[in-house]
DNA sequence: CGCATTAGCGCTACACCAGGT
DNA sequence: CACCTGGTGTAGCGCTAATGC
């Protein structure tokens, strides 16, 4: 925080500047130009506006939070942004700030838990009106987490969560459970009947309830999960759990679930790596329908989720006062990943059994 | 800006209240916590960790911000965070800046240079101490973002831009023409002698060197730009070139070029409604490497750029007075997506000709 | 040397006051 | 004269950095 002379506002304009060129009080340029409901006259506004422009004036935001003990700023906790399922979200939250007039500041836990309490301690010293969770959350909730939730709420921050609904906090609500049981009972419904599961470690909400969901509908529609494969929530993780899955033997005709896009992307790579097919040889889907799965080829089958509406409505969450949840809608795209399978591997299948 | 009661700080300790709970002063207690490189006894200090740490305080950054004149604040602009060439870049930058203990804030600009100036004004209010400009840049500065710029300098920031170098910013460089130009010159070395671009509207600064040095690499190699289509850069933009160049007609083995794998991968999605073949009817090649790239069927060639690393660098370049550039490796990599053109072809165009 | 004291950063919000009904 | 309307004056937000002891 060493700070050089010139680093020291140098040419940069400040309401008192504003006010003496313009030749009315400190106050009444601060109305004009930074909000209040207080009438000015049109007089007034307009000799304020002409020498805020002559100054290049611009408001000390800093200034501004330190007077009135809150900023127009938005935190957004992402577990990677580079990720496109968060990079989408914080689409939709840079839009919605910047309609509202308020700015984003940005940080990314990485997945890590103590990250994430660390940084929302950081964030807090910033007393930004909302905060957003996008970053994964665990069941049972990170007690110093936790603990800075509470802080940021007693100095009046408002915490989104996404995704899950939880006691205490806003959010905004991914049907995870529903949508991957209608992808299940889908995929039951085109034939499948045998099917692995690329899933997360437990505890986390998100991948837990896909996992739970996608269980309901597939056994409902007369399907059956034979394994789990369990590695990390991320790409590398998906093609760490196809490793193992092919390792451990898949037949043709089979269903593999990823539960997220990401985590089927690298289990598609990892198969093909092996000389497998995507398709008819394996099928695949996954969750979450990124811009990249479409590219895919055979494009993957999977649940879209409205992301950039989901940062969207955070955001709304966060600074509109009469905002309610309202569900969004999940769709099932079924696509060629996951073809109908072919009769006559079920029938082999069934005399084999 | 309205603050209701309950708002205005409320359990939140401040560092008064953390000086008078260690015992000490508030000089010392800031000394302690927020830097500063003068000396306190080591009995204070502990005695000011545990009382902050009790009382669950945290800087408050803006005050910190008014009283020194400046923060700890990376300002990232970027045209479309969604955009995976630049979520890549943001995760780099969100990586520094978390090392070296900054805060970033991020705005899109929609590749709307007037909203460029506008957000600039907005963010320079924050005082950050570097502003980073990834959202494309004009060969011909935008005045206002000219402008922008100057005050930021004014007040001690930093302002880098990414890509092309340019008097007056430190940039992170990026090799567009010389990436192109081997590109170029590889893909002419595989045996193309004809191909179509698919630009981007003239006067970006990136596009411009990409396509001047792809055409240079690939005449050079004795290849020959036949046309020139341009749409928006953006995947969109990409899909609507390559209609239009689809509907000029082209010939079997003919290499298209788009200026980013965004414009790619829009081209591949439209060639492909079109039934045509990506690869040995169509070859194609983008710029930039991004994921998805790899994920297509076959996989795009392209050129790799190390974006995470730009957006590391870039925050580098804005807190560390000693940072000189360095260059990027760029790399060519040549993938299926542009197979060795079948010699039956190419000697049937010549009989042709 | 190592601590405490304090001016002041730019701004907002409140208290206040002048003039017209 | 009390009341509104629309302006001014200024305390103080939490913190840093220069000065004092």
């Amino acid at each position: 925080m060493q700070v050089s002379p010139q680093q020291r506002r140098y040419g940069t304009a400040t309401l008192v500047d504003v006010a003496q060129e313009a030749g009315v009080s400190l106050a009444t340029a601060s109305r004009v130009l930074n909000g209040s409901t207080r009438k000015v006259a049109e007089s007034y506004r307009e000799r304020v506006r002409a020498a805020a422009d002559k100054l290049g004036y611009t408001v000390n935001v800093s200034a501004q939070a330190v007077a009135s003990g809150a900023s127009a700023l938005i935190a957004l906790l992402v577990a990677d942004i580079a990720d496109p399922y968060f990079a989408q979200v914080a689409s939709g939250v840079a839009r919605a700030a910047d309609e509202a007039g308020f700015l984003v500041t940005i940080a990314t836990t990485g997945r890590d838990p103590q990250r994430e309490a660390a940084l929302l301690r950081v964030l807090r010293g910033q007393l930004p009106r909302g905060v957003i969770l996008a970053a994964s959350r665990m069941a049972v909730p990170f007690e110093p987490v936790q603990l800075e939730v509470d802080a940021i709420h007693g100095m009046g921050g408002r915490v989104i969560a996404l995704g899950p609904g939880a006691a205490e906090l806003r959010s905004v609500l991914i049907d995870n459970w529903g949508g991957a049981r209608q992808l299940g009972l889908a995929l039951a419904g085109r034939g499948y009947r045998r099917a692995v599961v690329l899933a997360a470690p437990r505890g986390l909400i998100t991948t837990d309830q896909r996992q739970a969901g996608f269980t309901d509908g597939f056994t409902a529609g007369g399907g059956r999960i034979e394994r789990v494969h369990r590695a990390a929530f991320t790409r590398e993780g998906g093609a760490e759990a196809m490793r193992e899955a092919l390792a451990a033997g898949i037949e043709p005709g089979t269903l593999v679930f990823a539960l997220s896009d990401a985590v089927a992307l690298g289990a598609v790579h990892e198969l093909r790596e092996e000389g497998r097919q995507l398709g008819a040889d394996i099928a695949m889907a996954g969750f979450d329908d990124i811009p990249a799965s479409g590219d895919l080829t055979p494009a993957l089958t999977s649940v879209h989720i409205p992301l950039e509406e989901v940062g969207y409505q955070a955001v709304r969450a966060a600074i509109d006062p009469e905002w309610t949840p309202s569900p969004l809608a999940l769709e099932v795209n079924l696509r060629d990943s996951t073809p109908p399978p072919d009769r006559v591997t079920v029938d082999l299948d069934a005399v084999r059994a």
